[in-house]
RNA sequence: UGGGGUGUCGCCAAGUGGUAAGGCAGCGGUUUUUGGGGCCGCCAUUCGCAGGUUCGAAUCCUGCCACCCCAGCCA
C-alpha cells in the first residue's frame, strides 16, 4: 500500500518558499516549531498545524520544536503540556531533546527589552488600561502617544527594573516598543512588551512578576532556537511586520521568517477550545474526549487512527483561503485505511431471530469465513451456525419496495458463508411487531453458492443465536445538523441546532464468538455496518463497540430517496 | 472614509500569458458471497464581476463586488 499519510506529491506553497530558501542557500536546514499554548486541549485544527510544522521540516531533513508559549501564567497550566505531549506523539511525531518552553528564555527576552530601552526604542508607559485603548486609535484613526513617552533611558531603564523588582502593582506600568502610534497597523502602535502580571508560573514560579507578550516573545524564541520557516494560521498576518520589527531591533543574530496559512475548519463542528468548552459546560457532550468532540483525545477514544488523520492533513493542501472542509473526506481516509487493515466480523446490531424450521435441533456447525478479503493472507476463521440464528432487523421488509432485494416473505437470499435461506412465515405478537422469522434453508448452498447456479440479490450478515456474545455498541454521527453550526441568525444560539441522533446507543447486540475477547484498542469491521472500536470502557464480558465511521451504504441513499418521495 | 488577506466545479485544491490537474461528494456502468471494496466512464467552454492589453488572459492592467482578520496589559 503507498502510504497516503506521507507528503503531498503537490508542493503547497510553504514548501515551494522552503525549497527555494535551500536552493538559493537562504537557509541550510529547515527548522520549524509548533508553538501551543498550553490552555487547552488539542483538536483537529491543531493537526493540520502539526502536520504541517513537523512534516516539512522532516521532508526536508530538518527538525522541529515542541515550544509551549507559556507567557500568560494566569491562563496555563501543567496538565495541558502533558496532554499536548501525548496528543503530538499519539498523532506520530517526534521532537528529540527539543522540547522547550518560552519561558527557557524570560532572561535573554529581559536583556534584550534593556537593549531596546538603551537604544531609545522602548520605554515604560504608566497609562492604566483604559488610556492605553483609547490612545490607540481606531481602526480608521491614527492613535495618540502616551504622556510618558518621553522618558529619559535612565528613568526607563529604572523603571523596568523595579517593575521586574516588584515594586509595583499588576497593570501600574508597561513596557512598550517605540513604534508608530499612527500606523494603519494597528498591531504596530507601539505594542506592549511586557506587563506586571504578580502570578505563580508553572515553570518559572515565583521568579517573574513581569511577562512577555506573544508579539515580543513569539519572533525572537523563533530567533533563538534557529526556526527557519515560522508557520502559523491567518489571524497573525498582521503581527508579522510586528515580528520582523523585533527580529530586527534586538541584537539576536537570526532571520526567522513568519508564513500564514489558512487554519482548519471541518462542517458539522466547532473548531475553538471557548466553544468546545460551552458544549461541555452546557452538558451537550460529556467532556474533551466524548467520542463526538473534535479534540484529539475524543478522536482516539473513537477508534480514529492516527495515521488517517495525517492522510486527511496531507489531501486537504494548504493555502490562505478560509475554508470549511466536508467532513466525509475526513471519513474517507479512515475508511480508505480501515478497509485494508481491519478484520471482518459478523455483529448483529438490532437483532431479529430467524428460526430454520428444516435443520436438526441441537445440532451445529462451524462454517469458514474470511478475515479480510482485501487481504487473503490475513487467513479465515470458523462461524458456528445452528438452527437459530439473529439477523439484522432492517434486513427484512415484509412488504418491501422494488428496490429493496434483501429478506422477505417467500424470498430467498443468502447468509454470509453459510447457506441461502427461504422466508417461509412472520410471527408477530399481539401488537403487531415482528418477532420471529421461520425460514428454510438448502443444505446444498453450503459455503454458500448454489450448485445449480442459482442467484440471490442479498448476502445477509448474521449471528447464531446460541453461539452470541452480548455486547452494548455506541453509534456515533456529527454532533450538529447544520454543516456549519456557527452560521445562525442573528439572536439565536448555536448550540440548538444539535443533531438528535449524534449518538444512539444499542444494548444486546450479538457478535459472532470470535470477539469475545477483544481488548480496548481493537478495531473492525463489522460487515455491513461500519468500522468499530472497543472502547475504554468495555471490560470481559460486558464487550463495549465505538462506530468510529460507517461503510458507504447505497441502500440509505436509495431509502432516502424513496421515504422523500413517500414511497416508503 | 484605514490597513492586511482571500475569491478557480457542491466541498477542498493545482494552475503564475499558450488555451482549466487531482482528491472528496455526486451520477452512470461493470465486477462482487459486504447494496462494502475494485475497475471503467461522466461531472467548470470556464476561473467573484465589468472593462482593457494581447494572435492568445484564471494568469497582465484598471475599476468594482463579496468574504475574513486587526482597536486584549490573550495567543
Amino acid at each position: 500500500m503507498t502510504d497516503k499519510s506521507a507528503a503531498p506529491e503537490k508542493k503547497d506553497f510553504i514548501r515551494k518558499i522552503m525549497d527555494e530558501d535551500l536552493e538559493a542557500g537562504r537557509v541550510k536546514t529547515i527548522v520549524t516549531r509548533f508553538p501551543p499554548e498550553p490552555n487547552g486541549m488539542l483538536h483537529i485544527g491543531h493537526s493540520k498545524a502539526i502536520v504541517i510544522d513537523f512534516g516539512t521540516a522532516e521532508e526536508r531533513g530538518g527538525y522541529t520544536y515542541l515550544r509551549f508559549d507559556d507567557t500568560n501564567p494566569t491562563t496555563e497550566d501543567t496538565m495541558y503540556v502533558e496532554s499536548i505531549q501525548r496528543d503530538v506523539h499519539w498523532l506520530g511525531f517526534d521532537w528529540g531533546d527539543r522540547l522547550r518552553f518560552a519561558s527557557d528564555y524570560f532572561d535573554q527576552l529581559y536583556e534584550w527589552a534593556e537593549v531596546l530601552i538603551r537604544d531609545g526604542k522602548a520605554y515604560v508607559d504608566s497609562l492604566n488600561e483604559a488610556e492605553i485603548r483609547e490612545h490607540r486609535g481606531t481602526v480608521k484613526q491614527a492613535g495618540e502617544r502616551s504622556r510618558y513617552a518621553d522618558r529619559s533611558i535612565e528613568e526607563n531603564l529604572d523603571l523596568f527594573r523595579r517593575m521586574k523588582a516588584g515594586e509595583f502593582p499588576d497593570g501600574s506600568h508597561t513596557l512598550r516598543a517605540r513604534i508608530d502610534m499612527a500606523n494603519p497597523n494597528m498591531k504596530m502602535r507601539d505594542p506592549l512588551i511586557y506587563r506586571i502580571r504578580h502570578a505563580h508560573h508553572h515553570r518559572t514560579g515565583d521568579k517573574w512578576c513581569i511577562y512577555p507578550m506573544y508579539d515580543y516573545a513569539h519572533p525572537l524564541s523563533d530567533a533563538i532556537e534557529g526556526i527557519t520557516h515560522s508557520l502559523c494560521t491567518l489571524e497573525f498576518e498582521n503581527n508579522r511586520e510586528v515580528y520582523d520589527w523585533f527580529v530586527e531591533n534586538v541584537p539576536c543574530n537570526a532571520r526567522p521568517r513568519q508564513y500564514e496559512f489558512a487554519r482548519l475548519n471541518i462542517s458539522y463542528t466547532v473548531m475553538s477550545k471557548r466553544k468546545l468548552l460551552e458544549l461541555i459546560e452546557a452538558g451537550i457532550v460529556d467532556g474533551w474526549d466524548d467520542p463526538r468532540m473534535p479534540t484529539l483525545s475524543a478522536y482516539r477514544r473513537r477508534g480514529y487512527t492516527p495515521t488517517a488523520i495525517r492522510a486527511f492533513v496531507n489531501s486537504i493542501g494548504v493555502s490562505k483561503a478560509n475554508s470549511i472542509v466536508d467532513k466525509m473526506q475526513l471519513e474517507n481516509a479512515q475508511r480508505e485505511e480501515l478497509n485494508y487493515t481491519a478484520p471482518r466480523r459478523m455483529a448483529v446490531l438490532e437483532p431479529l431471530k430467524v428460526v430454520l424450521t428444516n435443520y436438526p435441533e441441537g445440532e451445529e456447525e462451524h462454517l469458514e469465513a474470511v478475515n479480510n478479503p482485501e487481504r487473503p493472507e490475513d487467513g479465515v476463521r470458523n462461524v458456528p451456525f445452528s438452527r437459530e440464528l439473529y439477523i439484522e432487523r432492517e434486513d427484512f421488509m415484509e412488504d418491501p419496495p422494488k428496490k429493496f432485494f434483501r429478506l422477505a416473505p417467500g424470498r430467498e437470499v443468502r447468509l454470509r458463508y453459510a447457506y441461502f435461506i427461504t422466508c417461509e412465515e412472520v410471527v408477530k405478537d399481539a401488537n403487531g411487531t415482528i418477532t420471529e422469522l421461520r425460514c428454510t434453508y438448502d443444505p446444498a448452498t453450503r459455503g454458500g453458492d448454489a450448485p445449480d447456479g442459482r442467484k440471490v440479490k442479498a448476502t445477509l450478515h448474521w449471528v447464531s443465536a446460541g453461539h452470541a456474545v452480548e455486547a452494548e455498541v455506541r453509534l456515533y454521527d456529527h454532533l450538529f445538523a447544520h454543516p456549519n453550526p456557527l452560521s445562525v441568525k442573528e439572536g439565536e444560539d448555536w448550540k440548538q441546532n444539535l443533531n438528535p441522533t449524534s449518538l444512539v446507543t444499542l444494548k444486546q447486540c450479538k457478535l459472532e464468538p470470535a470477539l469475545m475477547e477483544v481488548d480496548q484498542g481493537y478495531r473492525c469491521q463489522f460487515e455491513r455496518k461500519g468500522y468499530f472500536y472497543v472502547d475504554q470502557d468495555s471490560k470481559p464480558g460486558a464487550l463495549v463497540f465505538n462506530r468510529i465511521v460507517t461503510l458507504r451504504d447505497t441502500w440509505a441513499k436509495i431509502e432516502k430517496q424513496l421515504k422523500h418521495q413517500g414511497k416508503l
